[in-house]
Order: structure tokens, then sequence, then C-alpha cells
DNA sequence: CGCTTTCATGCAATCGATTGCAGTTAATGC
DNA sequence: GCATTAACTGCAATCGATTGCATGAAAGCG
């Protein structure tokens, strides 16, 4: 009476075999079915009774059908994963990070691009939610963001991940930022430096903001001198910002021998600027990167940077995520877990020149230099 | 009666709102609701309660259930992605070609990762059709996949992207593999280069085969020799086979002035051990890359390559797999869309040098150069 | 041997939508 | 003014699973 035939393990056209094919095929009923093919509820069933659900429901190719599951247990084994852009190469690692956490258990991944256009991400949370996804990473995230917020209160399980909000109810999986910023201003005070700028990323993002009051505060504990002549702020943290940033920078003045760049996006920007001016890194200046993304280790000159986890970022997120999903009876306490990170030192840091600087090269000479020096007087 | 209270568009922990909500705030039946609300049988309700179920479904904040949609279906609005490798940087810029032609349509992406292990790629296929996609776009087949023509041929839909099986049964969007090989060699003979060797790809893979059987073919046809000593076989696309081979051409005589690698990771690792060897490129040979993967324009030396159009394969790919997915009615010819490549010429290439080339170095002499020449006698 | 308890299984409701068919109402024709 | 048709809308089945409850049989007990 079927309407198709199911039966024969891999017909043509055959319908895919559903509870009730295995359940004629046992001649059991399709509850006992589903008690003996979910390992939960299995010890209700006579053993030899599941042995042969299980050899039918193999040899028939079953295979639960997720739509009804999900439409009878409000479960969809689905969580969404949303980013700028996966093409930003500091992405796909977190990415990665979440699925290899989730995909054995089943998990899939729904990955969507907000290319960061907070009313975009706002008409993707939508359809997330609308798809009824059971949890939610975000690495898009704005240090304030209504939409996270209403959902995270109406329930949903959220982890943002690399970025995190402002408001503290909010979890989040992040890197040191400070730390990575103190570590580089050593760094380069050790080198000599003792006119530092900086490219700062966009404040409303916390890694922008974070990375920029972690160079406010140590420079100023270092001694330093910090002037709103030495900071540049990128809207964007991509090489065409790092590049005008640069190049700001250098026409208000530039008495810098170094530079610390929010991320290496921007630091490649302040390069590709130097170099467009004749200079060159590190020779003329030095140039710092942060995040350490896949190939800066290979460009000219390659990056002076600090590495951020990005696998273990998504991989930690998931693994909160997987917390709140599951037991989601006890009340969460705010998480945010915060991973630790390391400096690289490559070749796009030296010790200032002796005349080195842009200050002496504003002046006129172009690849000569002079004597009037603000650099590494007295290091 | 209700368990929970709709009604209310924000509530707190309050339910969904599901058609039954909006049909007793309208006060009609819930098959006229869904009607109205479906563009496809709009026109069968009177226009005013259409606009009062509109209104009410808004005020509600009614979305449909993506579960119930699809068991009643049987269509789930999601499509497959599977990639070797997210991490691998020419692949997300074809998964977004993928989702920005699908996204808009309502369709979202599950992304999964194989890792180039064809069991496990087996693996996630069965995953993605228990979650019933309604289609698949594969950018990690190699050129014989049984589970990918059981699919195929069981009526999935299906488009393969970047690679393309032999059999011509399964729909492809490539890169015009040959071309860019012609391109290549002639730009190397341009330059002067007479002996050229090649670093090929695993020939598992279409991408690895075409690129191959193209340099053989348009070698001899430009009148070059090429023998078993110029040709490495790498078995993975990444930097550390390409070291491989590119050590192995040098210990077997290296009697060549350049070198087309299969593709540009490739080709970094080639560099890496000329570079290991205290020879320089491109001044001691010239290397050659394939794909233009992000940032090979900024590494040291910039690479000369082959564009392919890697997000337009993927948005392609996205377009045919919609007419499949849509129109399966009418039978699908094969169908195999090859977009054209470019030739970016950058620094690692560039004429031979007098006396260039591993065999003048082998003997002896680093970085001196020896008269004895086999490169570009009479270009 | 009869009664209670336990264990295994079946029954049927349910999740939220779609859709063929039937029924109602209104409009039209003559 | 009545019959016929058209235009809407409602009814109810259906998709495939899960699960509380009922029922049946077997086992334990006195």
């Amino acid at each position: 009476m079927n309407k198709d035939n199911p039966g024969e393990p891999d017909g043509g056209g055959s319908r895919r075999a559903t509870l009730k094919d295995v359940a004629v095929a046992v001649g059991v009923h399709i509850s006992t079915v589903s008690r003996a093919l979910n390992p939960e509820t299995r010890h209700l069933i006579t053993p030899q009774i599941v042995d042969k659900i299980a050899e039918a429901s193999k040899q028939l190719g079953y295979q639960p059908n997720t739509a009804a599951y999900s439409l009878r247990t409000n479960r969809t084994r689905t969580i969404g994963v949303v980013v700028p852009d996966i093409t930003n190469s500091i992405f796909p690692p977190m990415i990665r990070g979440v699925e290899d956490a989730l995909a054995p258990l089943g998990y899939s991944t729904l990955v969507v691009n907000t290319d960061g256009q907070p009313e975009r991400e706002a008409a993707i949370l939508d359809t997330l939610v609308a798809r009824g996804i059971d949890g939610l990473v975000v690495a898009s995230v704005e240090r304030e963001n209504g939409a996270i917020r209403t959902l995270a209160s109406r329930g949903t399980a959220i982890i943002t991940v690399n970025r995190r909000m402002d408001d503290p109810a909010i979890a989040s999986v992040t890197n040191d930022e400070a730390e990575g910023v103190r570590h580089m201003l050593n760094h380069l005070v050790a080198l000599g430096h003792r006119n530092i700028a900086t490219i700062a990323g966009n404040q409303n993002l916390s890694t922008g903001q974070r990375r920029y009051d972690a160079f406010l505060r140590h420079a100023v504990d270092m001694g330093l001198d910090v002037g709103p002549s030495r900071v540049g702020f990128a809207s964007t943290f991509n090489e065409a910002d790092g590049e005008r940033c640069m190049e700001e920078l250098m026409a208000r003045g530039g008495d810098f021998t170094a530079i610390l760049c929010a991320n290496d996006r921007l630091a490649i920007g302040a390069i590709m600027a130097l170099k467009r001016r004749g200079l060159s890194c590190p020779t003329d200046i030095s140039v710092t990167g942060f995040n350490d993304m896949a190939m800066v280790d290979r460009i000219d000159p390659p990056l002076t940077t600090v590495r951020i986890q990005q696998y273990r970022v998504g991989n930690a997120a998931a693994e909160l995520l997987l917390e709140r999903m599951t037991k989601r009876s006890e009340l969460h306490r705010p998480q945010h877990l915060v991973l630790p990170v390391e400096l690289v030192v490559r070749g796009s840091t030296a010790p200032p020149a002796q005349n080195s600087g842009i200050v002496a090269l504003n002046n006129g000479l172009k690849s000569e230099r002079r004597r009037q020096k603000i650099s590494a007087v007295k290091a």
C-alpha cells in the first residue's frame, strides 16, 4: 500500500526509509523502533528486539528525518556562526575551531557573513533564529548590540568570539588584548624605541578599544610620550585604512620611530604607505601587527605581531556554547574566557637607526639622514 | 487555553507565534493565513483579509517554522558546501560566491570540511543528505567519487566547483586550467627561458591533472624539452610538498631556469627550498604559481601566477545549482562552465641570468656563476 | 492458585505547516 | 426569481518523528 517502494536499501528513486518502514519490517510499532534506536530509551526494549530493529534499520538504510525530529523536539542540532567576512583570513580558523568541536556531536554549522553592517547582521540573526538554531557563535559583534541582547535574554545560547560586548551578561571567548599590547610595547622599548605611535582600530569593537586602551595605559606606565599626534584611528580593520592613517600620521609630523598597529592588516597598509613614501620598514620605521594572520610570516618584511589563538578561541567558544545548549536548566552565570597571546618577533621591527624616524625625512632629504634626532636618545 | 502567551510581540520567554496564533487573532482558519502569507496563493484570498492577516502576522512577529515547512514540503532551503579546508584561503571566496547568490533567495549554507579525506567526505555527505539539503556544492571532489555519483543519480542537485569529476554527468564550474598554463609558459618563454621544470599537483584532482597535461602539451608545442628529471609530483597542494619536490628536483640535477608550480602554495614551498639552499628567486630561478590566492602579491618575492576567479566560480555554481533545484522537472543535461583565467606577472619571474640555473650552482660555487650554460642559449 | 507488581510494548496526541477537496456565499445569467 | 457558476474559505489529512499513558503479559509473592 505504500506509495513508493522502500525495502531495498539503494533503489533508484526510492523514498527514504522511515520509522514506519523499519517497524513493519520487524513487525513492531514505530514507537518501539523509535525507542530502540535512541540510546536514551533503548533500555526499555527487549535486547533481542533491539537487535532486530538495529539490523533492519541498517538494512533499509534508515536515517531519521531531521525536520520531523526538529518539529517535535524543537531542537535542530544546528548552530549559527556569524562572521564579518569569511574571506578575512582570521575567521576561517575560528570557524574550524567551532566546527571541529561540534560536528562530532552531530551539530551542523550555518555560516553567514555580515560585512560588518549591523543592519545586515540583525536581518541575518532573524533568519537564523527563524531556522531554529540551537545556539549562536558571533564573531562580528560590536560593543553594543541590541539584537544580541534581546536574543540572549530570551534564552538563546550565545557566545561571542574574538570580540566581546560591553554588557557582561553576554558570554565570550577572547584573547588577552592588553597583554599582547604590553608585550609588544616591551619589545619595542627593549629595541630602543621611545617614540611610538599607534594606529588604533575601530573603537566600537572590543578589540579596537581594548588594544588602544592598553596602548595608552602601558605606554604611560613605561614613561613614553603619547599625544594626539601619535594616534591614528582606523574605522575599518583593513589595509586601505592602515595606509590612510599612516599617511596622516606622517603628514602630522611623524616624530616616531615605531608604530604599533591594532591588527595585521592595518600594519600591512602602514608598510605600504611607508614604501610609497620611499621609506623602509624596519630601517626607517618599525611596524607591528596583531593577530598573526596567515601569511604575514611570508610578506616583506615578515611581520612582528601578536599571535592570537584563532582556532582555539573558536573551539573553546563551541564548548561553552555546548554547555549552554544542553544544561540550559541551571541559570548561566556570565562567562568570559580570555586566552593568552604570544609575541612573535619577525623582520618588521628593529632598533631605531641612528637618525631614523620620519621627521628627519620630512625635512627634505629622502634617503639621507640628519642629525636632528628625537628617537632613541638615551635608551 | 494556550499553554503560553503569544499575542505580545516581544514577551519575555513567550512562545514563537504560529499560524494558529495569527488565525485566531484575525478570526480565520489557519489555512487562510497560510495562503495569505504565501505569494503564490495569495490571490485566492480576499484582499482585505490578506491585509488584516499581514498586519496581525507582523504584529505577532510571526515567522514560519522551518521544521514544519520542511517536513511538509520536503524542502529545506538549505544547501551544503563541501570544501577540503575552509582555512585554505582559496576556498572562502568561493563560499562567499555561493552564499551571496543564494542567501537573498532565502537559502542558508551548511559549510563542512573534509580535510581531503574521501572517507570523511563520504560520512559528511551522509549527514548532509540526512539533513535534507536541497543541493550540494562540492569543492573537494576527486576525479572519481562514487558517493557523489550515486547521489547525483538519485536526483540530488550537485555542482562541483573549482574541480570536476571525470564523469561528465556531474555538472561543474571550473577555471580554464589549460589556458592558464599556456599563458604562463608563454610568459616564461618570452622572458627567455627554455629549460622549464614543473611541480605537478595531485593527479587525482582535476586541477592537478589538467594543469600537468597542459604543461606537457604546450611545452612540447613550444619546442621545450621536458623529461622526467624536470617533473616533480606533489601529493598535496601545500607548501611542505612544494619544498620537498623542489629539493628533489634540485638533487636530480636541476638543469632548469624556471619552474611552473601547479598552485601558489607549492610555489611558496619551492621558493622556501631555494632560499634554504642560498638561491634566490627570481635571480637564480623563476617560480610561478597558480590561483592567485590572497596575499601572494605581498610575499617576497611577489608571486607571478594565474588568477582564477575564485568568487565567480562559486557564484556561478550557485546559479547553476539553483536551476537544478527549482526546475528539477526538465532533465538536466550535463553542464560544465569553464571560466577564463588571467596571467598576473609579478616579481617571482625574470629573464634567466647569464649563468643562472641550478646546475651552475650544484657544481660548487654558491653565489658565483659559471659559464656552462643551458638556459636562454639562443632565445 | 490467585493477586499484585513489573516490564515491555502499543496507542494516540502532538509539533506547525501545506494542500486537495468540500462547502458556503455571492454573483451572474436568463 | 431561480438556477448555475465563480470565488472564497474551512476541513482534515499529511509529513515523520517523540513521548505520556494505557494495556498486556509475565513474574513474583503469599
